[in-house]
DNA sequence: TTCCGTTCCGTACCATGGTACGGAGTCAAG
DNA sequence: CTTGACTCCGTACCATGGTACGGAACGGAA
């Protein structure tokens, strides 16, 4: 399916065609240039699997935690020479990351004790607000 | 300090002001009868070291990414005997998090492979877009 | 007693990342 | 050549988690 409408690229992405329009607004998707059809100018706008290929860059860059702004730099960024910055953006995020699952480790054993002592059929207390205590 | 008042209160928290009194708001945190001293009926509230555990419990719940309407929920769950409740959505957290984990590691990997493209001073392209292909 | 900093309270506003709605136009199958 | 699904476009609305603002009252130090 080398061209396909905004509605079979939505689902191709697994977005919705609402969130495709969007990330358009926002400058992360380029609006494609359709052929013309219409008598008042009305074209309807194909994507190819380049276009596919930015759309999951996107996805994965949100699921790696930076926002739809940074994205859009990192774009940016592809085009042009700029390894500094690309760099810069990649190391702090690395670093946000790593943080993260730190205390995401810590609140997972949280958690884990929290789940034991509250297993439906346990005796005693279920000490849910010292849950995170250390 | 056993009784501060709110702006003591906020800081020892590590939160603003403004965010203890949305969390009022939300029913997270209650509001203190304060000693009446106002001739108007206005009373200055006074915060303990348990109104501290409490929003320290907050803050933990919400990294371990519990949304401030499951950690109200918790929190009421604390007084009630719901073991299954409790467990329930620990689990359902449990599980978030060892999936969110999983992302974040793949995600890790792209960027470690993104920033070392990219190192300052590296020849060659540094591809940005086809960074979190596999 | 007079300041300055806080508190109290209501209400408004903010960023982020979408989601929904409505009307007009278009496309493809029957 | 109609009908139903989809597209285009603008605009409005949503949830989440706060943050800001303004005016009146309070409270502790000088």
């Amino acid at each position: 399916m080398p061209q396909m409408t905004i509605g079979q690229f939505a689902k191709a992405g697994g977005v919705g065609v609402e969130t495709v329009r969007y990330y358009q607004r926002r400058d992360l998707l380029e609006v494609p240039v359709g052929e013309d059809s219409g008598r008042y100018g009305r074209k309807v706008r194909h994507y190819s699997e380049s276009d596919l290929r930015r759309l999951r860059f996107i996805l994965s860059a949100k699921k790696a935690g930076f926002t739809l702004s940074e994205i859009k730099e990192l774009i940016s960024l592809d085009a042009t020479q700029d390894r500094a910055r690309a760099h810069e953006l990649a190391e702090k995020r690395l670093r946000a990351i790593d943080a993260l699952m730190e205390e995401l480790a810590l609140a997972r054993d949280g958690l884990r004790k929290l789940a034991t002592s509250c297993a439906t059929g346990a005796p005693g207390p279920c000490p849910i607000l010292s849950t995170f205590e250390h």
